[in-house]
DNA sequence: TAAAGTACTTTGTATTGCAAGGTACTTATA
DNA sequence: TATAAGTACCTTGCAATACAAAGTACTTTA
């Protein structure tokens, strides 16, 4: 066990909730999000990533469409959908929940 | 796909991290933590706290010793051990920088 | 002495992050 | 024109782990 293992799973359950609020900015492709996500120093692999925007897709939370490009091959551009932006703000309540909740266990005094 | 499953996935992660900050305030059984937990409205059952605790007691991040009850079976009060404190500020420093990034995300602004 | 309560533990399953490897197309270079 | 490098997508196999469910053991109550 160690620091960088306990931070991966910190950001498992997260990597759900940030991809969809950088596609709620803006339709991306994969390899944009993991650029995007990289910036904000949340660290993401292809292996990662493919799975989880299938999942989110078949789940009918996100839509996609081809769209060429200047230099290099098509890419897929991911957006959300009707069910995706309301799945968005379940998970935004969600996110302060935990949050509050990680915060107060964090403020509490020793011995009660 | 639902927002239950969702909340469970952001759990994850936070559990150990949420666990050893209570153990930090003082120690406690595992019953005793399921009820801490739950009064912070984190939910646990013990078929994930039981492993959790002897995986941390095996990376030498808790110790425990038994203690009679006055009502029923005797109880394995855990603690933190001097590496599990040690441990402990690293996380304080990944949640810092988890939530700081997700907040981040979470204000972008549509279009840049 | 049977039932209920408390506490600890284990087993099996499902999810999912990740490393590694693979396919396909495009552009630059020798 | 080959060959290499670049970009993008996808899949496979493994490991970690949350959880449901079932099990063990001891204590207290009826």
């Amino acid at each position: 066990m160690n620091i960088e293992n306990a931070k991966s799973q910190m950001r498992k359950g997260m990597l759900e909730y940030c991809v969809l609020l950088l596609l709620k900015r803006h339709p991306s492709y994969a390899s944009d999000i993991i650029q995007q996500l990289k910036q904000a120093e949340l660290l993401v692999v292809e292996g990662t990533l493919y799975p989880l925007l299938t999942r989110l897709k078949n789940d009918g939370l996100l839509k996609y469409e081809w769209q060429e490009s200047t230099q290099g091959p098509p890419r897929k551009y991911y957006a959300l959908s009707p069910e995706g932006e309301k799945f968005l703000e379940g998970l935004d309540a969600a996110w302060g929940e935990l949050s509050s909740t990680v915060n107060f266990l964090k403020e509490l005094k020793i011995e009660e």
